[in-house]
DNA sequence: TATAATGATTTATC
DNA sequence: GATAAATCATTATA
């Protein structure tokens, strides 16, 4: 069992997004047809049902525990929090955008085909958002739905027996605490969707993508020119970032990894060491004859392979 | 489909 | 914090 399926395997019923919804466009649907929140709401008048029949004093801890949320349950604060970072709560902003963006940074994704991936994890974070919707509005409407029916029989009632307005306050709290809990269970799915989902889209590993032979040509040529000392400095890293359309700690994980595999088996390396080293002293020549038309005439790079071994530093 | 190549991550060291 | 070295996970290729 993976992780994500590991995290998925505490994921209980009421409008619990599974791993299968996060990647199934037809997910939507499938849980407005299942019928499922209506059996919940079954459940749930059961429930309540079976609260009314609490002891009094069972009643009044159940007011007690109602009241000692007054301060926001913490635990409900941070999954709010969590949501609204996510864009899945509060105001819609493109589906979480900047949650995407930061995504796809953090992966270390390029330009060119972190967009694909950005509105990929944007329609899925989307999807995901109409369901914590539209499943936190049932709850809302079976909510108030449910506290009238209940208004109603207490003012039924109260024709044969003495009602007080604390009876009616009580019965009130112990439903709105009822289904607050279903709320924070569907706040909680939503939430561990959201960190698979994420969590898919961090996993670099996953998506690896070589690097296109531009880039690979750029950090080779740079690699075999400073054969003696592969190591660049934090200016030329960014230099040759930006050249290859790749982060900074792209460039210095290819030089890691580079550096690491040219020393072990450096015979394997030589042709295209040799190949960078022509390819360099052409371009060189080309450069110096260039200006030797505008300038004196210069002295040639000799296009000479290194002969000398060279200095990786070893711990 | 096995294997090589490759980009990313982890761990240890300085 | 940068790097070496080992390793993982994915992609490319024979």
């Amino acid at each position: 069992m993976d992780d994500q399926t590991r995290m998925l395997a505490g994921m209980g019923g009421l409008g619990g997004l599974s791993q299968a919804d996060v990647g199934d466009p037809d997910s939507v649907r499938k849980q407005q047809s299942l019928g499922q929140p209506q059996q919940d709401i079954g459940d749930i008048l059961q429930q309540i049902m079976a609260i009314t029949d609490e002891s009094l004093d069972e009643a009044q801890a159940s007011i007690r525990g109602v009241q000692e949320e007054d301060p926001p349950d913490p635990q409900i604060m941070r999954l709010d929090n969590m949501l609204l970072a996510e864009g899945v709560s509060g105001p819609e902003k493109g589906g979480g955008s900047a949650a995407a963006a930061a995504a796809a940074a953090a992966a270390g994704g390029s330009p060119n085909d972190s967009s694909i991936e950005h509105s990929d994890y944007r329609a899925k974070l989307a999807q995901i958002r109409q369901i914590y919707h539209s499943e936190l509005e049932k709850y809302e409407q079976a909510c108030s739905e449910f506290t009238n029916h209940v208004m109603n029989l207490l003012r039924e009632q109260s024709r044969t027996r003495p009602i007080s307005p604390k009876e009616i306050e009580r019965m009130v709290a112990i439903i709105h605490r009822k289904f607050s809990s279903i709320q924070m269970q569907l706040k909680q799915s939503t939430c561990e969707a959201v960190m698979i989902l994420r969590s898919r889209f961090l996993d670099a590993r996953r998506k690896r993508r070589n690097f296109n032979k531009q880039a690979t040509e750029v950090l080779n040529e740079y690699f075999y020119s400073h054969l003696s000392n592969p190591y660049p400095s934090e200016e030329a890293k960014e230099e040759l970032a930006k050249k290859c359309g790749i982060t900074v700690s792209q460039v210095s994980n290819w030089f890691g990894n580079k550096r690491i595999r040219y020393k072990k088996n450096i015979g394997k390396f030589q042709e295209e060491a040799n190949l960078y080293a022509v390819k360099t002293a052409v371009d060189a020549a080309n450069v110096s004859a260039q200006a030797s038309q505008a300038n004196s005439p210069a002295t040639p790079n000799s296009g000479k392979v290194h002969s000398s071994p060279p200095i990786i530093s070893s711990r």
